[in-house]
Parts: structure tokens; C-alpha cells; sequence
DNA sequence: GCCGTTTTCGGCCCGACTGTTTTCAGTCG
């Protein structure tokens, strides 16, 4: 079951897109959409908090206190069943569909009686959407292709969901009589960006108090198989969950084999076969006389066909065997490493925490260095000023020494226009000790322009960090076009660094491109762009996608003392 | 619906882009 706040969170958000879709008060929308990305950015837990409590949550009023209490006490929100009860669900899904909000999604849904997705594609392909006042061909097309997008990532898990019902699943199956040994494998281990289903590998003699365990969590809806080596289930978030369970002294070969990918598997089986031996999730043995050569750890299993262990995030075969068997593996950079965040925001632009708890926390955390970078004031929704840029750097400057020993820099987020140039003159730009720039708009410029454009970032002396660089949302919009070569070679050769952005939405660059900008010479930042508290912890997932890209410590300015990283922004501006 | 060094009403996230329109509505960040 997902985190309370974030349930809570979630209901507000669907009842504010409701209130959308049923034409009410844009402003008491806005109320309620801030209301839930608050709740689910507080720190604290809710439960056990009364109305008047809820009420210190900023943005909470005693409307939306009221509704919370309500929940809290009684599992149900009365004005959000009334309103689901007039909007079918399928209409809230449409308008997650990009360029389609919630006038068109309740245009559509009143004129044409479209209450699906599929109902929506048929209606766009065959022309009548057209008809529609205000809507035309290029209408329809877009919200096909919008469909296209949605669609490719539909049905997957992000991250960080995944890990969290892997975690509660198998605390649950851990907590079974019997059980040895639980754990998550599969894509999840590997940590990929995304994950179609959860696979959790159990060690027991028994099997049945195991599966018993998940089929009787509160978060399964529905048993799909149930055997006694595999049960699979589907979640009431509707993810599929498949539990194995082994005996004990299998684990290790069916970590291995539950692991994966299926190409790393495939190799290692060819390189067992040439050894006479036979893989599989039960153990490595004798082809010949069948006997069992290794099986109870995954070292053993690695090791009796002649390789190191090899971190799951390189396990996909793209030259990990070979570069294990050359004694050539990377030695992965893990979030230890990590001395400081180089990409936050506070309230003072789009975050939810003030400055001091943003610094209590990333104190907390054990960062020797903590950058603060809110945005700039070409993103004009965000109202930046120079007097108000300033005034945080005195406040900054002034909590200095308040927080142990970590060192605090003064930030920005520029913002990259379409021309490559970024807020502020240079002699503004020159009072920051580190700026990110990164793109927010335009995304549908074409190749050359967002080359030249990355390009132009990269030479301007005081940019020092490419924040996601390839803007992809993940499952809602790919990135932008671009010669990423060229791009690499620049910041390469500018001396400025990529930013690998944790946040589970982005995970921007992605593996493959930080595996293709390594082998220019480029370093990175591994950082949280936490715009709440909860969202400092966002680096776990940043260094995941950074070891699936196989980065070394390093190459990672940020788990460099200060005073190397001071030397890094400084050598830029020469 | 929330909020307050313009404090109990009247603002609130501004500006640009897209696609449909000839002056604008909807969407997005």
C-alpha cells in the first residue's frame, strides 16, 4: 500500500481534475492540486493528526482538512464519490492524454459521449473529433499520438513505486513461518527506469505460509496463478506481482536466473554449456553425471563459471561478461559516495519546504556540501527577482555553520531558452557558486536547433551543469531531439557536467546515453531536484540509472571533496 | 479553497505556443 500521505495526495489530485472536468472554479482546483502535492511532500506522517492539525500543512485549509479527517476516519470522501459518480473514469484518463486538458476531455465526453481511451482513437481516426467546435485534423492527430506515448509506457511501474510495494511485499512474505530468505529480482533489481511487473524470490522447505502471506495482503485484488513454486497476483493499483519460492540452497542460481536480463542469462548459459555444465534457476551442475557444482550464492554461481559477481544494473548484456571476464567490470559508484545534492528547490519557486527544513534535512542526510537552486526568472511563472535571488543568498549565507559541518552553495536552475541563451547577464550569473541549466520549454525544435542550442549552454562560462538533459518525462513525453554526440563532445570539452536527475519521473540522461557520454570524457551530477523534503532521497534512484550506465565514483563530481568541486566550477568560468 | 507586512476580501502562476480561428481558448511548464 503506498505511503498514506501519498493516497491522501492522490485523492485530492482526482478530485481536483473532477472539479475540472465538471467545469467548477479553476482557482478551487488549483487549491486542492496544491493542497495534494503538499500533503504528499509533508514530512510528517498524517495519521494521527486531527483537522486542526492537518491545518499546519501549508495550503491546507479547513475545507480540505476536513475531507482529509474525513478520510481518515471513515476510508471515504462524500464530494468525491458524488463527483466520480458523474465522471466516468475513463474521462480523467483522457485528459492525462498530452495536449488534451480538461476542457477538451469534457467537451468530447458531452458531445460525442466518449468515455474511454479506445472509444477516444476511434473517434479521432475516423474524423469525429472534427466536428467538434474548436477542435480540427491536427487536433486529432496530436491526441492519437498523445495516445501513442501514453500507451508506450502504459501499464508499467516507475521506480520508486516499484521498490516501494517490492519492500512491503516482501516484509510481508519475510514475516511467513518458514521463510529463509526474500527479496525482489528481475527488472526491478537490475533497476530499470520502469518495470512491467514485480518479481519477489522467496527461500523456504515450504511454500504454502509464503504465498498465503501475499495472497492475503489487503493490497491483492486478484490471484491470477497459484502453485506452489509461482504465485502471481495483481495489485489494487493493478501491477502484477509474481512470487517464487525455492529451497534454500537454490537461492543463489535462482537469484541468478530470476534476475536476469534474459540476454545476460542466455550468455551464461552458452558459457556454462561450453563447459560442460548446465544453468539453470535450480543450480549450475555436470551435464555429464548431473552433479551440483554451485547454487547457494550467486558469488558461488558466478564464480564456478569463471567470473566475478557482476552488479544486477549491468546485468543486460551489453559487455558485462566480457568485460568481467578481462578483470575490466567498473567499480560502480554507490549513493555513499555521494557527498553532496547540486540540484534542490526550496519555496521560494516551485518547492514546498522553506530554506531552514530543506537544510535540516539535506544535513540529516550527512551531506558534507548542499546546493540550493531555485529557478531563475525567464520561467515567469515563478516570479524570480533579482532582490528576492539575492535576498536567499544573504539567508543562506546567514545559516551558515548552523547545520554541522555541511557547506552550503548558493544556486540556480537557469533556464535554457530556445536559442541556448539563459537568464541573466553575466555579471549576475558570476555571484552564484553554481549554476544548472536546463531546458523547460520548446521541446519540439528540431534536431540542429536543440544541438546548437545544448551547444551554446555548454560555452557559456558560468553554466556548470546540464540539468535532465533530455527532458523526457517518463510515460508521458519522450525527450527532445538531438546530435547527443555532439552535445557530449562539448560539455567534454567546456568542462561541464551532465546531470543524471534521480527524480523518478526523469531519470535524465537515461543509462544508454550516460553509457555513451562516459566514453567522451564527461563528468556528472548524480542529483535530487527535491522540490520537497521527501524528494532529497531521490539520489538512490539517480545513482541507480547512474551504475546501470557503469559510472565510477569518479566520474561524479559530486562525491568529490569540496574544494576538487569548487576547482570544477571555478575552471569553467576561465 | 487558501491566504494575509495591501489581513476577513480579493486576489491567486505568468507567458508563450498551438490550433483554431480572424481575436481567442486551451494547454503546458
Amino acid at each position: 500500500m503506498a505511503r498514506l500521505n501519498d493516497q491522501v495526495g492522490a485523492l485530492l489530485q482526482e478530485y481536483a481534475d473532477l472539479l475540472l472536468l465538471t467545469g467548477g472554479d479553476a482557482y478551487r482546483a488549483r487549491s486542492y492540486e496544491k493542497a495534494a502535492r503538499s500533503v504528499a511532500g509533508h514530512a510528517g506522517d498524517l495519521d494521527g493528526l486531527d483537522a486542526k492539525g492537518l491545518q499546519t500543512i501549508p495550503g491546507v485549509g479547513k475545507s480540505t482538512a476536513g475531507k482529509i479527517a474525513e478520510y481518515l476516519g471513515t476510508g471515504r470522501i462524500q464530494a468525491l464519490e458524488a463527483l466520480r459518480a458523474d465522471i466516468p473514469p475513463g474521462v480523467r484518463e483522457i485528459m492525462g492524454i498530452p495536449t488534451v486538458g480538461p476542457k477538451k476531455a469534457a467537451l468530447i465526453h458531452r458531445e460525442l459521449g466518449v468515455s474511454t481511451v479506445d472509444e477516444l482513437l476511434d473517434a479521432a481516426r475516423t474524423g469525429r473529433l472534427d466536428d467538434l467546435p474548436g477542435l480540427g485534423a491536427r487536433t486529432a492527430g496530436n491526441i492519437v499520438r498523445g495516445i501513442q506515448v501514453l500507451r508506450s509506457g502504459a501499464g508499467r511501474s516507475l521506480l520508486d513505486a516499484a521498490l516501494a510495494l517490492a519492500a512491503e511485499i516482501a516484509a510481508a512474505v519475510r514475516a511467513a513461518p518458514g521463510c529463509e530468505r526474500c527479496a525482489h529480482a528481475g527488472s526491478l533489481r537490475r533497476m530499470r527506469e520502469s518495470v512491467g511487473d514485480v518479481d519477489i524470490l522467496a527461500a523456504a522447505h515450504d511454500s504454502a505460509p509464503l504465498m498465503a502471506a501475499l495472497t492475503g495482503l489487503p493490497l491483492t485484488a486478484e490471484v491470477l496463478v497459484g502453485g506452489p513454486t509461482k504465485t502471481s497476483v495483481r495489485t489494487t493499483t493493478g501491477v502484477q506481482v509474481d512470487l517464487r519460492v525455492v529451497p534454500p540452497e537454490d537461492w543463489g542460481a535462482a537469484m541468478v536466473y530470476f534476475t536476469g536480463s534474459k540476454a545476460h542469462n542466455i550468455k551464461l548459459r552458452g558459457r556454462a554449456v561450453k563447459a560442460g555444465l548446465k544453468l539453470s534457476e535450480y543450480g549450475l551442475f555436470d551435464a555429464g553425471d548431473g552433479r551440483r557444482i554451485a547454487s547457494r550464492t550467486e558469488e558461488e554461481v558466478y564464480a564456478a563459471l569463471g567470473l566475478p559477481w557482476i552488479p544486477p544494473e549491468l546485468r543486460e548484456d551489453r559487455g558485462e561478461i566480457e568485460a568481467a571476464l578481462a578483470g575490466g567490470l567498473p567499480v560502480l559508484v554507490e549513493e555513499s559516495d555521494l557527498r553532496g545534492d547540486l540540484h534542490t528547490h526550496t519555496d521560494l519557486t516551485d518547492g514546498l519546504a522553506p530554506l531552514e527544513e530543506m537544510l535540516a534535512a539535506a544535513h540529516a542526510r550527512g551531506h558534507a556540501y548542499y546546493a540550493v537552486t531555485d529557478h531563475a526568472p525567464d520561467l515567469s511563472m515563478q516570479r524570480m527577482t533579482d532582490a528576492k535571488m539575492l535576498a536567499q543568498r544573504e539567508q543562506l549565507r546567514s545559516q551558515a555553520g548552523r547545520h554541522g559541518r555541511m557547506r552550503l552553495l548558493h544556486g540556480t536552475e537557469l533556464n535554457i531558452g530556445p536559442d541556448g541563451g539563459v537568464d541573466w547577464p553575466a555579471a549576475f550569473l558570476a555571484g552564484f557558486d553554481i549554476c544548472v541549466a536546463s531546458i523547460h520549454s520548446h521541446f519540439g525544435l528540431d534536431r540542429d536547433a536543440q544541438t546548437r542550442r545544448l551547444l551554446r549552454a555548454c560555452e557559456n562560462p558560468y553554466v556548470h551543469v546540464i540539468g535532465h538533459p533530455a527532458t523526457r518525462l517518463l510515460g508521458r513525453r519522450d525527450g527532445i531531439d538531438a546530435d547527443w554526440e555532439a552535445v557530449y563532445a562539448a560539455c567534454a570539452r567546456t568542462g561541464t557536467a551532465l546531470e543524471v536527475n534521480g527524480s523518478p519521473e526523469r531519470l535524465d540522461l537515461g543509462d544508454e546515453r550516460i553509457a555513451a557520454a562516459r566514453r567522451h570524457g564527461v563528468r556528472f551530477a548524480i542529483d535530487s531536484d527535491a522540490h520537497a523534503v521527501g524528494h532529497l532521497g531521490n539520489l538512490r534512484y539517480g545513482v541507480a540509472t547512474a551504475r546501470r550506465g557503469g559510472l565510477t565514483a569518479d566520474e561524479v563530481v559530486n562525491t568529490w571533496p569540496l574544494t576538487r568541486l569548487r576547482a570544477f566550477l571555478r575552471a569553467k568560468a576561465r
